[in-house]
DNA sequence: CATAGACCTTCCAATCATGGTAAGGTCAAG
DNA sequence: CTTGACCTTACCATGATTGGAAGGTCTATG
């Protein structure tokens, strides 16, 4: 199996395998006589398992140790509930930033007229002139 | 006043004004003979301007349309509304994106014991050899 | 067998916003 | 006049990913 049948195997693209490796999260596979990378199916089932940590959001750190912690047959899984449980708390972190942002936006937005006067309590408020809400 | 007065009046740092300059978000300020920039008051509140739209997510080229905007007294504010909205939108697919992933593992990490042994449903699902929720 | 085109290889660059660092010039207080 | 706090430019790094260029290889078809 080659790096683009890989690819198409694991949703990893051929680019990112290659940079996966690159960067030693992954193992480099061995060659073909033409140098080609060639790929087992447990080396995809690696790629398989890199792609969806870093769908659930785990950076690519993250992913290594949680790799490191697949390959250890002895490891606790109260190791990898931690991994877990701080990824969680970071992104519920972001998602109350994010909540933020969007309220005091919606309350600009619905003191908007957002019609054709220049009048305007958005840029009001980015320029901080009358500050309606959120402002700090 | 000069840029590091500018950077404590605007909460813009000094990096990062040079940058905005640099990238033609803001326009090059005066210098003295020595060649240190000079800001007056109108150039430091278009800073704030720029440091509250990017507090509130706005990316720096949607700022630069804002701040077109604002410096546009003939402007409609629909169009600053429309600016808006769309942000909101953008905002709020990213938070249905991590609230997923905070759901999936939320349910991988309350079925993991987070004990001493080995046994880890997160590290399962993340192999796809048992997937327990949220897998595709 | 030759050739086209779909692969593969490496290397380098760009993205976005920000921080850092180094080497050098300037200014104000002591 | 020296010290230290500022300023200047010019690079480099981050994180994850994509893009391209220049060249080698494989496969199917004429």
């Amino acid at each position: 199996m080659n790096i683009g049948q890989a690819a198409n195997a694991s949703g990893v693209s051929a680019k990112m395998i290659r940079y996966y490796e690159s960067i030693g999260l992954i193992r480099a596979p061995l060659r073909t006589d033409s140098n080609y990378r060639v790929y087992r199916e447990d080396e995809v089932h690696v790629l398989r398992f890199v792609k969806r940590a870093r769908t659930l959001g785990f950076s690519v750190e993250e992913t290594a140790t949680l790799l490191g912690l697949w390959q250890d047959k002895t490891r606790a899984s109260a190791e990898v509930k931690d991994v877990a449980t701080s990824h969680i708390t970071a992104l519920e972190t972001k998602i109350a930033e994010l909540q933020s942002m969007v309220k005091t936006l919606k309350h600009l937005a619905h003191c908007c007229g957002g019609d054709n006067r220049p009048d305007c309590p958005i840029l009001d408020d980015l320029a901080g002139e009358h500050p309606i809400s959120g402002a700090h």
